[in-house]
DNA sequence: CTAAGTACCTCATTAAATAAGATACTTTTA
DNA sequence: TAAAAGTATCTTATTTAATGAGGTACTTAG
């Protein structure tokens, strides 16, 4: 009965993705002491660095803390050199938070080592399977945001 | 040219998990509030439900904290019940850290919930594609554990 | 059997985050 | 349009979390 083969499938999903999970945060830790900052300062400089830019605010919640503690945040990253607050045009009780070459070229090339041995791992892959893993991240990750927002 | 293509999608699964990652540091930040307890506490419980047990160093070792630090988390999972000390029958200066039902019951309700939606946004691909997709994370994670080990 | 090494714990100190405002602006409403 | 309500960021006193340095009890190598 394939159906039964399919549930076990979707679980084994569950688990391997709360698997990739852990690992991730574990790496995300050891990415942050490499760069000689803490593992909430990085997180906002990963959306930073996925997102171009972002307001304080949007900063606070992705990383779940305060307006109060992200502002401590960022005066940390601004003054090891990591990001800048720009002022922001369309209000100016707000401010713009932009990553600043080249400290975060540092961060930038931790991960395209990572990378690398991404791409190794996706080697054994054709081009419709990978095209399957894409559209699995894409989706999942779109859903993520949804909920978030 | 289909290398050109394919070198794309091999880019586009990194910056996806990457976002992935994000996403899921951002979801761990938020179940922890839910079930109030802080990030690292949380990373050991999920290492521990994956693992089944662990001992002290190994949970240090995942969370990326000194054994003096694990020891105060410990202390405050045991005291709210998710965790419990035994003895390790091979080796008397350490313990073997377990999870603690019902208290534990709390998290693997929520994650199975989470569960629930992943499983929603798996229906679209058959078996061949789930196949491609537990591969992937098999693969990673395999890897990623030599990496840390 | 001794010396070196390891596992866990303690506690004083440092670092990070919150809570509760304060200020300066924007938006709504009467 | 002027007041009231709401929002974005920042400040600071206080609480919470983690480290660093060392201690005890045990194990392993010589």
């Amino acid at each position: 009965m394939s159906s039964r083969k399919r549930a076990e499938l979707i679980q084994t999903v569950g688990t391997e993705v709360r698997r990739f999970l852990a690992g991730g945060i574990f790496f995300n830790l050891k990415v942050a002491e490499d760069i000689g900052i803490n593992a909430t300062d990085l997180q906002c400089l990963n959306v930073l660095e996925l997102q171009g830019s972002a307001t304080p605010t949007e900063l606070a919640g992705w990383s779940r803390l305060t307006t109060g503690g992200i502002t401590v945040v960022l005066d940390r990253l601004e003054k090891a050199g990591f990001i800048r607050r720009d002022p922001n045009p369309k209000d100016r009780r707000s401010t713009i938070i932009r990553p600043v070459m080249p400290a975060f070229a540092k961060l930038e090339t931790i991960y395209r080592s990572k990378a690398e041995g991404l791409a190794k791992a996706l080697s054994c892959y054709n081009n419709s399977e990978l095209e399957t893993i894409v559209d699995f991240f894409v989706k999942t990750n779109t859903a993520g945001a949804e909920e978030k927002g």
